[in-house]
DNA sequence: TTGTAAGCGTTATCAT
DNA sequence: ATGATAACGCTTACAA
């Protein structure tokens, strides 16, 4: 490996000449500096990143940390905060799994943007009382080290279940995301509040785990319970797909007798037939806002909390009561 | 920052003392072994990455590069990837953009796996001459320091196309992948070699890029050449969501007038109507094999380059010709 | 069994 | 404008 040392050496100056030319100080002439650049792209010179880090004590490296690779909000999203880092002179690194919890007490990275379960809150809040920067997209966290971008889930939850409402559904089964799910939790408690205000609308609760398989759980349940038709808020799209997938086995059908409504909107939905009502946000955004908060904190400035809004996507799934 | 400096001076012993102590050797004895890690865990002591990093000369992590984050295939590729790497005590990050090329030379991780247009070919070579490890998922190279793990493109293209010509179709178009693409090129040469072995099948090639748009802009030149049912084969999935998407707003239906079979298997192609018959393969056990492969050179083992089986997945997308 | 000390490749302070 | 040197936090001969 070639380090300034060599370069030095070959050109005949100090190491810290070195250091200064390559990092386009001007305290070094341009003559010398030219010389020891040349000789540095000669010997294929490349700095040592641990090294660097070690001794200024920053990485200029932002971790992500999804709870799985898998699900299709992610795509956008990483782009959304790829984007803003790179123009802020970070790079993006994602990362899943309790493995990867060490990235940031250790210091490999500067900041984390939290979207994983995996992580709990006391843990977060331990990397923040040692001066680590986070932001979390995924639940309400106060401290000074700490800045949140969360989806306007009661809003969005809000919007939903007054659009099955409206349209004259009275029974509304809510499949709910995995227990603890701060998603999940805001999103129902929006729910139980419209519901609550009309006295004819009856809501039921089955606990779901916004994957598939808790969709096509959900459906086994419904469809079994059947008596008239029924609307569904799947808390998530992904568990409307599984629903959807699984009803479409039966005599069913979506929009006349079960109907659907999801949330986050995500590609998947656009293709379904019927397409199916959700919730949308920009997700792209959503992304370069945490990035764009996480790079302020780390930069030590002073930030607020930000939010995300929502709008209702209608669409066939759900049809009048 | 506590360091195994501050460690030593609580526990009154040295900071090799300390050292041994945390990396569980046998040199030190239980009793301050035990002292030390108390007062490490009391003083909240975590290692120092980059100075690991910069003492051992390795990591520890080992890097997967994407052209972008969005695309359906990604996530059980990189959970096989994933899987792989923390069984075998490493980390796995994911990265992109060309920003992030600089992770692999500045040694922040000791190899990559490549999946990334961004990268040249001449570019990984030349990391590779500087004796970094890499497993190229997308091309083809030789070098002692890199591995292939590639699909077998050419089984794959040949199934879609034999599919076709035995369900009697004549006319067959190819929407390809972008210019360069490796895996498009393969597909490509496949389809060729199966469509002129029948002198009665005509085959026309469209250039496209393995994107929805490709597919929606190949739809609209078949339709405006419409004379009679025709096949389609998208040389992957995306575009062929493309082009049905097109297709849905006209008059023209998959599977009668227009067949269409897709490549990759995504999970979208299921909730599609008719269900897109397409080529399948194991994306867990592709990414599960190229985190195999690039550790196993790591540690200096010499491994062969890998293939991987596809198989075809039929579907009401292509009809009888 | 434990301590001393060198060194990994940088940056940055202080002389010169 | 350039050089000598310490320091970042850790591992690991080698010495005691």
């Amino acid at each position: 490996m070639v380090s300034i040392k060599d370069i030095a050496k070959k050109a005949g100056v100090s190491i810290s000449t070195v250091s200064y030319a390559l990092n386009g100080s001007s305290k070094v002439t341009d003559e010398t500096s030219a010389k020891i650049l040349a000789i540095a792209r000669e010997l294929n010179y490349v700095p040592n990143a641990a090294a660097r880090t070690l001794k200024k004590r920053e990485s200029k490296i932002v971790g992500v940390f999804l709870t799985d690779f898998k699900g299709d909000v992610y795509g956008e999203l990483l782009d959304g905060m790829k984007e803003v880092c790179n123009a802020q002179g970070y790079d993006l690194i994602v990362c899943s799994g309790k493995q990867s919890h060490r990235m940031l007490p250790e210091r490999m990275i500067d900041g984390a943007i939290i979207l994983d379960q995996t992580f709990s809150s006391e843990e977060l809040i331990q990397f923040a009382d040692r001066n680590h920067r986070i932001v979390v997209l995924d639940r309400e966290l106060e401290h000074p080290n700490i800045n949140q971008v969360l989806l306007d889930n009661k809003a969005g939850a809000t919007l939903a279940t007054e659009y099955l409402v409206d349209r004259g559904h009275k029974k509304i089964y809510v499949v709910t995301g995995p227990e603890g799910s701060y998603d999940s939790n805001q999103r129902m408690k929006a729910v139980k509040l419209v519901a609550n205000r009309s006295e004819d609308v009856e809501w039921i609760e089955i606990p779901g785990n916004f994957k598939k398989s808790g969709g096509e759980r959900a459906a086994d349940r419904i469809i079994q319970e059947y008596t008239e038709p029924a609307a569904v808020f799947c808390l998530n799209d992904d568990m409307a797909i599984g629903l959807c997938d699984r009803l479409a086995d039966t005599e069913y059908r979506i929009g006349e007798h079960i109907h659907v409504i999801g949330f986050d909107n995500i590609e998947i939905t656009r293709y379904m037939q019927p397409r199916l009502a959700t919730i949308d946000y920009s997700k792209h955004k959503w992304g370069a806002l945490a990035s764009e908060q996480l790079i302020k904190i780390i930069s030590g400035e002073k930030v607020e909390h930000e939010r995300i809004y929502v709008t209702l996507v209608e669409g066939e799934s759900v049809g009048r009561g």
